[in-house]
RNA sequence: CGCGGGGUGGAGCAGUUUGGUAGCUCGUCGGGCUCAUAACCCGAAGGUCGGAGGUUCAAAUCCUUCCCCCGCAA
């Protein structure tokens, strides 16, 4: 049996996603001598340097922080190699772990990721889950190895997704769930009973990062395909059509009958906006035009007259 | 100093270029029609036009400055 408190531990993560996991390691009461976080970078509107979630954390912890801009070079490895670490966690830290970070602590680098591995490996397994309409998503601890999130599994929590949830609410669950997962993954390692299995290769999918024109709807697709990818990249990057030239972010979806030219207004008043799809129909509840806030059908309707048979995209 | 759009009754917008009585689609309230209604008809209330300063006989509109929201880009 092994105390945490006697386990060194380096925490590795960026975005809002691994603040979970990474409160969860401060509440189990490791002893974590240092935070790997990105590089602060220009953010928002201004230029402004801003600090990832995981550095400001770390620093209201008073943990040390570092930002190498490559993990993947001498110097920075070197760093690492001072702090001593028993054990390295790494959720959505954003670089790749050379294989003398791999080999570096006893126990290991362990990895939090936000799919059921082997599907869905790479930077975007929640908008994949839900843009390939999965009716189930979760989180897998693993044993990193040097591939891309190919090493052995340690302990996976599944749940069902709602058919109209969106990315951002499952990304909220995940991260919870992600912290869950690290927990017991901790429990046992100290207890020694951790069983690591090896993915199944051949069952493995990809989800690569998200980029803006991903958003763009075809409609020619079916309704649902078209649903689930609204759904899939809300709240970012939003998926969108052209209305007269300009972008218009759809939000809100729900699958319903009507048929028309794909991409055609079929309705437009305070109940929705109905636009027909390769097969059936798709009522838009949430629209978002450039420099406007995103405003329900009813109040975008007020402002905005959509006419019947306008084509969109 | 990254680029750009915007802040107008409770909601969403027009009006700003060419200063001169504040408008549209809804909502709200009252009345009417109707078996009935989210429908229709009639009427009413509700705005210091984001804040401050300036120009002018006169500013939502022109000038200066500040605050807030949003899109692109990252």
């Amino acid at each position: 049996m092994i105390a945490t408190q006697d386990i060194r531990t380096v925490f590795m993560g960026t975005p809002e996603f691994a603040l979970a996991t990474f409160q969860g390691l401060i509440d189990e009461g490791l002893n974590i001598v240092g935070v790997y976080t990105q590089p602060d970078r220009p953010k928002g509107r201004g230029k402004k340097l801003a600090a990832s979630p995981v550095k400001e954390l770390a620093l209201q912890h008073n943990i040390p922080v570092f930002q190498p801009n490559r993990l993947r070079n001498e110097a920075a490895v070197a760093e690492l190699a001072e702090l001593q670490p028993d054990l390295i966690v790494v959720v959505a830290y954003g670089q790749i772990l050379p294989q003398a970070v791999l080999d570096m602590p006893k126990y290991g680098c362990i990895n939090v990721h936000a799919s059921l591995l082997p599907r869905h490996r790479g930077a975007a397994p929640i908008n994949q889950a839900i843009i390939c309409g999965d009716k189930t998503a979760g989180v897998t601890t693993m044993m990193m190895d040097i591939g891309l999130d190919t090493g052995a599994m340690l302990v996976k929590r599944e749940v069902a997704i709602s058919a109209n949830e969106t990315a951002g609410q499952l990304h909220d669950r995940l991260a919870l769930l992600g912290s869950e997962a690290m927990a017991e993954t901790l429990a046992r390692l100290c207890a020694g009973t951790l069983r690591p299995m090896p993915q199944d290769d051949s069952l493995s999918t990809y989800a690569p990062m998200m980029k803006k024109e991903d958003g763009c709807i075809d409609w020619s697709q079916d309704s649902l395909s078209i649903h689930n990818l609204v759904r899939g990249l809300d709240p970012w990057p939003a998926a969108y059509t052209l209305l007269d030239g300009e972008t218009l972010k759809i939000a809100d979806t729900h699958v319903c009958a009507g048929s028309g030219p794909a991409g055609t207004i079929l309705k437009a008043d305070s109940n929705g906006v109905v636009v027909a799809c390769g097969q059936g129909a798709l009522n838009i509840g949430e629209l978002q035009l450039p420099g406007k806030k995103r405003l329900p059908a009813a109040d975008f309707v007020r402002g905005r007259a959509l006419t019947v048979g306008t084509k969109l995209g």
